[in-house]
DNA sequence: TAAATTTACTTAGAGCCATTAAGGAAACAT
DNA sequence: ATGTTTCCTTAATGGCTCTAAGTAAATTTA
């Protein structure tokens, strides 16, 4: 870490960053995606229009990095609940997680669309960007806390040789990707808990489910049930189809 | 039908109609989302700007308007799956409809993501709306489909009420708000399998999982394993949990 | 401490967009 | 043949992104 002394100057820019991130997300939360503009942002702190380009290169990197905010925040909630019961088993924890992703997607149904809705712009996707990294911390809860348990309790998995070719070569390039956290296998069954996490989640957000549900907590705790049953959770320790 | 002679002037309408759609898709597939506005569209089929008013009230209107043709064109190619074995039994036929769902989405990935990315406008929420009424019809198809199972080969179901009350009254709204043609017990299982499905889909289009996968392929025939296992279609017709 | 540089802004302006207004010319109905 | 409807035009307003050019203050350097 460079950050010997952060300056006078440094620290009035940081304060200035700050305001241009609340504005942003006030104008989100309140008007929606479409006003979050480089100008109304710039008014919304009290300067005006190419100012702000002194803060970001332009309308996309201010967007990255609010969202990146976002990752951050919704990250640290979900820590905040893991580590509240940091002695309690690792399941336990999970499932503590998993609620806290909700509760603040509930809290925060604009940032929460705002992180999906918002089509992932070529630049964000470059593995450096801010965007990217923040989102990388937030999924990696999850993979921690699973990869724990699959050294303290393995949970029954699938046998890779009876999947597609491209499947298994997929799953092994993860694996690898993470570092061995996961074996295929087991990679697999994390990858399909998330997939249904995160797919329930964004549909709730996104409106998808309105035509049938107002309130999906029921069926959010229905699929933690899946997800504590998939990953046996319960103690049942058989092995998967 | 009021459609008594398609005067001259309609036909020209309705071709100046088809190619504004054309020319907006066009600019969607090959620039995104953001490239679909009046003024560019105009210039594509060669009129100017606010000339684009006389067939769309706005821009909302006519991204409705777009929207609603990709609904009715996903909506035809699985209509057509579904009819290409139309004495087949139903479960087969509901496995074929979400096959051709998926296979629209891989072909036409840009449209797809449409549906869902463009975040549905209030006026756009009447039930009455162009988009929403060809969404109600793509929705439809699986519902009927589910419906026909459920009169020929019911599926399992679960205890409405072991549920928290909540959840038993919106699925007795949502029964009765399809005419009761899947008692509550039946439409929570239906609605079960189109999240996990939809939802699938969503995050692959959405490029949510390119972390990991980059063919679904054999994820989603897993998933629809899974909702072959659920609805019953491998014949064990054991209750459910 | 004085000069040079960096930083944080400003206004001006080009080029895009949505949308409204006003008007002209062709097609259609009577 | 006349009046109306339809389809299109240009003009204009006001918002947006972003670049350019310039100013004043803070900071660094000599």
């Amino acid at each position: 870490m460079t950050a010997r002394t952060p300056s006078r100057r440094e620290k009035l820019r940081q304060a200035t960053l700050e305001e241009i991130h609340a504005a942003a997300r006030r104008l989100l939360v309140e008007q929606g995606t479409a006003a979050v503009t480089i100008n109304a942002v710039a008014r919304q702190v009290g300067m005006s229009g190419p100012a702000l380009y002194h803060y970001y290169a332009g309308h996309d990197e201010l967007v990255g990095a609010v969202t990146a905010g976002f990752f951050r925040e919704l990250a640290a909630a979900m820590e905040q609940a893991r580590d509240a019961r940091a002695d309690a088993p690792a399941g336990e924890r999970i499932l503590a997680a998993c609620r806290a992703m909700r509760a603040w997607a509930v809290a925060h149904p604009a940032e929460f669309g705002w992180i999906f809705a918002s089509p992932i712009s070529p630049p964000d996707r470059r593995p450096d960007s801010v965007r990217h990294r923040a989102a990388q911390r937030f999924e990696q809860i999850l993979l921690d806390l699973t990869a724990e348990l699959w050294r303290t309790h393995p949970f029954p998995v699938p046998d890779t040789d009876a999947m597609p070719a491209s499947q298994r070569e997929q799953l092994t390039a993860y694996s690898a990707s993470i570092d061995g956290l996961l074996p295929p296998a087991a990679a697999h069954v994390f990858l399909s808990c998330w997939i249904r996490l995160y797919g329930l989640l964004c549909m709730e957000v996104l409106h998808q489910l309105d035509f049938a549900y107002t309130d999906l907590e029921p069926v959010f705790e229905e699929c933690l049930r899946d997800l504590a049953h998939a990953l046996a959770l319960d103690g049942t320790g058989r092995p998967a189809g």
